[in-house]
DNA sequence: TTGATTTTTTAACATTTGTAAAAGGAATCG
DNA sequence: CGATTCCTTTTACAAATGTTAAAAAATCAA
């Protein structure tokens, strides 16, 4: 345990309410989940899991932003973000137990629940409806991802723009231009360009 | 039930020697999903699913091929492939229940085993293994959709192309071009350049 | 506040990819 | 077999995006 998580007492309400958006499960189920969780208080651009390690922890964002991110040639890319109320979590190394390439950096001062995915998946066994909650949180996530894939694959860099600034606003008022260029899948050249012209 | 569909004895072990991979379940279990399957033999070219409706079927594919599809400004483009042994679904109206955009078309005369999705999650009730072995399939799923994200956004068509044909050669053989094309989000003409360099 | 650092924009040019049209090949069907 | 249709390649040109470098703007820290 680093200095910068804790087991202090923990306001757990934004994540059961969160959980409630997907399934709601029992107290005791609740309790069990609770007694997996600890804090972490990340400052601004510090890494809250750095390249190379496996993901055991499945994040809440109770505050701030993070990213996931890799380096493609040495080039830094975000593979996506994560605002507050939500889960964040290097899937390709959570569900097959290698060492992920990516690592989560934090864009803000945040704070995480972190819940730690060998012991959750050990409830699965004990608590069906956690696994049923997970279940139907990942299958929204995976969801999306493949909406993601159809704008990569066929949206032109200036739609998927617009199209973001859209659909949240927020990326543009608290995450850095660079980050979203390579969200987006383009360089920040071409994104100074597209924001150019109008 | 159409003309071709049929509850005619279907040989389910390579759907369950398929399932075995991900997480073995009871003999009871196989039995009620068995119960819920239909075989579909579709001809070269036509739709195993049509534009504009709400999937309520899981396919496994016995033998051939299909491709899921959808028309971005008039274009054909392919969002995925699926070869003998592995399922195919239009997984963001299955998990909404929304009508999807998409179909389902077949490129060889092929065999499906369908899978009536709204009696499978019935099933979850009462088998929690089957829902353990979606639960797995599904996030095995979700992962191959996360490292394509990963290809579409920051490796250039070249490098995809060349990717494909490493991994899976059979895609050149017994795939038109013309779909490999969209399916890597570029045009035919520039996959034709790439081809033709070397 | 000031100076240093980081982020964003701009510019010039190279490369990649798209578009449209035509030609060549391959497959299909009577 | 021949004719038709579909698939793939090629060509020429246009548009989009990448690369590199520098300038401008914003942010940060002392």
């Amino acid at each position: 345990m680093t200095d910068q998580s804790s087991h202090f007492p923990i306001d757990y309400s934004p994540l059961f309410d969160y959980f409630d958006t997907f399934h709601r499960i029992s107290k005791e189920s609740k309790e069990a989940i609770a007694a997996i969780c600890s804090l972490s208080k990340i400052p601004k651009n510090k890494d809250l899991q750095s390249i190379g390690h496996t993901c055991r922890t499945i994040y809440f964002v109770k505050k701030g932003i993070a990213r996931i991110y890799y380096y493609k040639d040495g080039t830094d890319i975000t593979e996506s973000f994560a605002f507050e109320n939500s889960l964040i979590a290097r899937v390709e190394s959570l569900f097959t137990g290698k060492p992920s390439r990516k690592g989560i950096q934090v864009l803000e001062d945040s704070d995480f629940i972190g819940i730690s995915s060998p012991l959750l998946f050990d409830l699965y066994d004990q608590f069906p409806d956690i696994e049923r909650l997970f279940r139907k949180i990942f299958e929204s996530a995976y969801v999306e991802t493949v909406n993601r894939i159809e704008s990569l694959q066929f949206h032109s860099a200036e739609e998927r723009y617009h199209a973001l600034t859209q659909e949240s606003p927020d990326f543009l008022k608290r995450i850095p231009l660079k980050y979203i260029a390579s969200y987006l899948g383009i360089t920040q050249v071409s994104l100074s360009r597209i924001r150019a012209q109008r």
